[in-house]
DNA sequence: CAAGAATCCTGAATGC
DNA sequence: TGCATTCAGGATTCTT
């Protein structure tokens, strides 16, 4: 599942390909992607990308920004969210063509940008004025957990008055931007905290390791170019190692790296968790420091 | 407004 | 082998 660590390697391949010369063409698949306010309309927008010539490629979470040029025009931006299963690819025009193809932007260059995503829960936005920043949803992230800045204090003022549990408060895209149930799960293991622990009950010392092991989890994951599972690969089709890294994340049953006792998976809400018994105990009506 | 549940989707994995 | 069921989960919408 596409989470930040995938995005950034997802943007770096991207870069590489250092895509310049003005789009000839543009297709849109006629199934729906990601729906809601945010992406309505998308699929006539998306055709104005006609003309423009592709610039810098930036990421805000999990969102990547295509820029684009043209003359005398203020910039513009391809909005892409990989959803569960989708990427990007680049490729020549002539490639054939993958299962679950949704969007073809063709360049003057006879190379092809392709979204493909078999379970559409991504989503595709052209805004031929530029601002993306500043409407929904990138305006509603809250902060990037790789910036400078990002501390305990800052996570903790996020999710000041939240009467979550830290692994739903963490999920939250609104609180920080780009962590899934992946890395969430890896940051509170190396944190030491349990998942279902209440966010009113952590004291500072808490919230300052949970946004430690958040970068640490984060960086080493591009460190081993993004987790693989199924679907991920970047733009230039490398997969990542970094499934082979997780301590507990689809673990469940195994042997703590640590300390061996057994790892304990269950569903919190609509989705798993997974901690080790002995590292992150349950706490509970305490503070946890 | 906040929190939790339901929703969208397909392919892989599992069960009988 | 084959068919039906379960699971995976990000963000949005709906319900309480």
């Amino acid at each position: 599942m596409p989470e930040l660590p995938e995005v950034e390697m997802v943007r770096r391949s991207l870069r590489r390909f250092r895509l310049r010369a003005p789009v000839t063409r543009v297709w849109r698949s006629r199934l729906a992607l990601r729906t809601g306010e945010a992406w309505s309309r998308s699929k006539e927008r998306v055709q104005r990308l006609k003309g423009w010539r592709p610039g810098e490629v930036d990421r805000r979470g999990k969102y990547l920004m295509m820029r684009f040029h043209r003359e005398e025009m203020a910039e513009s931006c391809l909005l892409l969210h990989l959803g569960m299963s989708g990427h990007v690819e680049v490729c020549h025009a002539n490639e054939a063509l993958e299962d679950h193809t949704h969007l073809r932007i063709f360049f003057d260059d006879d190379r092809e940008l392709r979204f493909v995503d078999p379970r559409r829960f991504g989503g595709v936005r052209f805004d031929a004025r530029g601002r993306i920043e500043g409407s929904h949803p990138i305006s509603s992230l809250g902060p990037e957990p790789l910036d400078r800045g990002f501390t305990g204090l800052l996570l903790a003022a996020q999710a000041k008055g939240s009467r979550r549990v830290i692994r739903d408060v963490l999920l939250d895209q609104r609180v920080v931007a780009g962590l899934g149930n992946i890395y969430v799960l890896e940051a509170l293991y190396e944190a030491g905290i349990h998942p279902a622990t209440k966010a009113s009950r952590l004291r500072a010392s808490a919230w300052e390791r949970i946004a430690t092991a958040s970068t640490g989890a984060l960086r080493r994951g591009i460190e081993n170019k993004g987790t693989t599972l199924q679907d991920y690969r970047d733009a230039s089709g490398a997969t990542g190692t970094h499934q082979h890294a997780l301590r507990v994340y689809g673990r469940g049953g195994d042997a703590c790296d640590r300390c061996g006792a057994t790892l304990d998976a269950w569903m919190m809400g609509n989705r798993t968790a997974v901690r080790c018994p002995a590292e992150q105990p349950v706490v509970r009506g305490r503070w946890v420091s």
